[in-house]
DNA sequence: CCAACGGAGTTGAACGTTCAAGATACAATC
DNA sequence: GATTGTATCTTGAACGTTCAACTCCGTTGG
């Protein structure tokens, strides 16, 4: 069994302390300004930028790293606030398409200017232009160590 | 209000959904392997390295950051478990103290290793050292500007 | 003294996620 | 054209976290 020596366990330390503390930031921001989740916000923007802010539930799970089941019982919490319909899918039943209505394009407006503005001033601002491109570089390679092939979203279009 | 410019935002989708993923993977790894969560093995971890495995809960809550109130439902499930139990601190009764047992000391020995090796090969092996010496640099300049003037764990001693 | 205060920790209810099971729709095989 | 298979999606129960009281202890100031 490998240890880890000084270095590799500074970083490590640095860099798990910082998994911990920054989803945490971001959700409590956002769940205080906005009263929604993170994860909610994701996928309604999402949504409000696909073609007839529209997506599959598989195509947005996959997206978001999350679980059907989550994104289901979520959806279901959207709908019931008015922000997102389901339809079956009319050429394949197998698929269900969920719909961004315009009250829920209407949330994301009013949002994003303010998680932008928490990310730009925790990460962007906080670093040098070249520190955060290397960070962009960074991370894509260990996504692409824990799923080989497959993209990460932001990275393909 | 100042949008994100295409590098900008090509390094957070990458780095915002590393913050997605990697904590995924990793805690998905934990529960099969060892059947306990990322944050109780880091709990466990931190009392099997303090003096009589022993820590107040307030600091534990501090170095893991997470609420007070977190951290005494989950001593109490590890208490349920047999690998922890609590005291009350005999020089000043408004302080508890969470000690971990033989048996939670043997829990961490045994996780631990699994632990290690799922880290190493995700991020520690995946980087170059001069890359994972930056990521943690760039990790404690954001932990920074989130708390300032905090310190985080590993970075003290 | 003792009364008010402030910090440490606990508790129960509400909420979100996971897990295992089930329902549904289409494709493929014989 | 029934049967088997497979992928999508949903559901309910179990579990963990958050949130808002509440308790308890020691300190401080009259």
């Amino acid at each position: 069994m490998k240890w880890l020596d000084e270095d590799q366990l500074n970083a490590w330390m640095g860099f798990a302390g910082l998994l911990t503390a920054l989803p945490a930031e971001l959700d409590s921001q956002m769940q205080r300004q906005a009263g929604i989740t993170q994860f909610e916000y994701l996928v309604m923007a999402a949504l409000s930028e696909a073609t007839d802010r529209t997506l599959r539930m598989s195509v947005i799970s996959r997206f978001a790293h999350g679980s059907l089941s989550r994104l289901s019982h979520l959806i279901k919490r959207l709908e019931k606030r008015g922000w997102v319909h389901r339809e079956l899918d009319p050429a394949d039943g197998r698929y269900t398409n969920a719909i961004l209505t315009d009250a829920g394009y209407a949330k994301v407006v009013a949002t994003a200017p303010g998680h932008v503005r928490l990310v730009r001033r925790l990460v962007i601002d906080a670093l040098t232009p070249a520190q955060l491109h290397r960070l962009g570089d960074t991370s894509r390679r260990i996504l692409d160590t824990i799923n080989p092939g497959e993209q990460c979203p932001g990275a393909r279009r």
